[in-house]
DNA sequence: CTTGACCTTGACGTGGCGTCAACGTCTAGC
DNA sequence: GCTAGACGTTGACGCCACGTCAAGGTCAAG
């Protein structure tokens, strides 16, 4: 029996473009090619086309495919070697799914994590009077206004950054590195930016003692447990406040 | 601070190339851009490019980045959408894994399984006596020469050929189509096929009476318990049977 | 003869860069 | 001032398995 390329392609529940495709690549020529350059296909190749197919639906590349076909490769040992590499997809996907579903957390906490860091660990609300007896009562009243007029998507763009803060730090502390290392100082000089963003704080007065009150809030980061909290434990808040001592020493 | 693409490259662990990249696509275009054509970034595109490459481990596509940090599209809900996809894909994955497995497990079993079929469902050594005395004394002989003349890479062929017949039974048994709709008729007709393929079997004699020697073979695949097991059990090889039973009756 | 289904080859697009190629620029040493 | 070598630029192909036009030839039916 003789079937032209699409009569073989709906028999196989393919399309005539992937059979055009294995005569290309030479995986499936046709039994037959017409004089107009017509394809026709007999049998044989129908079963060539199927045992193809199979091996596709595995996930099998065309490559393998054709070693497989042409006798060049054992089919079990083709199996085994891409069943490896799809066991390794998987243990690479479930790492990745289980990276989002950590920074998917970590965002939605963001508003949490941010209340605990507006002023630096006090919420507006909750440590309201905390705030004004440490650094004035205007001081809350400023930075609260601030963030109202943030909007909704400045706020957001807000806690992501914070988060995203936060996140480097605590990588950083367990990376290894020394808080008087390049990455640390870096982060401590994106931290004394993002302090700096916040009105009504010391670090945003130009006549502010910005050196001291960069090391102020390292030490309290170690005294207080809710800002260690944040920072991945007190060894993390450690490293934080050693590396903004440093960095203030060095830069401010 | 300012620094070159190779400096900003190896600062966040990514290369030149990726960073020309992400210039040409509009997602991180230097800061500034020498007389010379040479690109240089300051501290705002180092802070984006590691919000980028943040995103990029997570499996983010750069256009989502894009949207994510030109704030068009929330964080969460982006790595949420990202989140939903992935599991997706774990779970084709899994699937394909389950697929291959159970493809290499019968394969392994082709051994096993084309015992059970060479005469169609007798091993040469194992049911030698039985055959002899259901197709006569020298069909066994004839065919366990052709056996052995195939060699292994012969028989390596056969046996996939014929896994994979009776795997395309059981798929079209359970897939709820009749015995004398298409699929299973072309499956009659490769089933005829192959039991041509083998000499000694009246099936191959030209004098042979075909029609007959198929039907009762499909009578034989439901009564013997050692065939249906081939087939999927009682069921399945009960489709079989009557899905040969319409092909010999109507095309032989 | 027309209509419409089917066939052909050729070429572009996909995603995220790696990898030449061909050539300009800068820095350091002689 | 010359040269070597490190670094920069743009441009273009390759990967992988096709989907998707585009432009045009072929064939059977009415």
């Amino acid at each position: 029996m003789e079937r032209s390329i699409q009569q073989l392609a709906r028999l196989a529940g393919t399309t005539s473009r992937t059979l055009r495709h294995y005569d290309d690549v030479g995986l499936l020529p046709p039994s037959r090619t017409g004089g107009n350059g017509y394809r026709y296909y007999d049998d044989a190749a129908l079963l060539r086309l199927q045992r193809i197919l199979l091996l596709r639906e595995l996930g099998l590349g065309l490559p393998a495919i054709a070693a497989v076909l042409d006798r060049e490769t054992d089919p079990a040992r083709a199996l085994r070697a891409h069943l490896d590499w799809l066991q390794a997809e998987q243990q690479r996907l479930a790492r990745q799914i289980a990276s989002v579903r950590h920074t998917i957390d970590t965002l939605e906490q963001g508003e949490e994590l941010m209340a605990q860091n507006m002023f630096d660990g006090f919420d507006h609300t909750q440590y309201k009077e905390e705030v004004e007896q440490r650094w004035g009562t205007d001081a809350y009243a400023r930075s609260d206004g601030w963030w109202r007029g943030l909007g909704a998507a400045g706020q957001q763009e807000w806690k992501a950054h914070s988060a995203r803060l936060i996140q480097d730090w605590v990588a950083a502390a367990a990376s290894g590195e020394a808080p008087e290392g390049p990455h640390a100082q870096e982060l401590a000089a994106r931290h004394v930016d993002w302090l700096r963003a916040v009105p009504g704080t010391p670090a945003a007065e130009p006549d502010g003692d910005l050196k001291a009150y960069v090391t102020g809030l390292g030490d309290m980061y170690v005294a207080d447990s809710r800002f260690a909290a944040n920072y991945g434990g007190e060894a993390g808040a450690t490293f934080v406040r050693d590396a903004l001592r440093a960095y203030a020493d060095q830069q401010l």
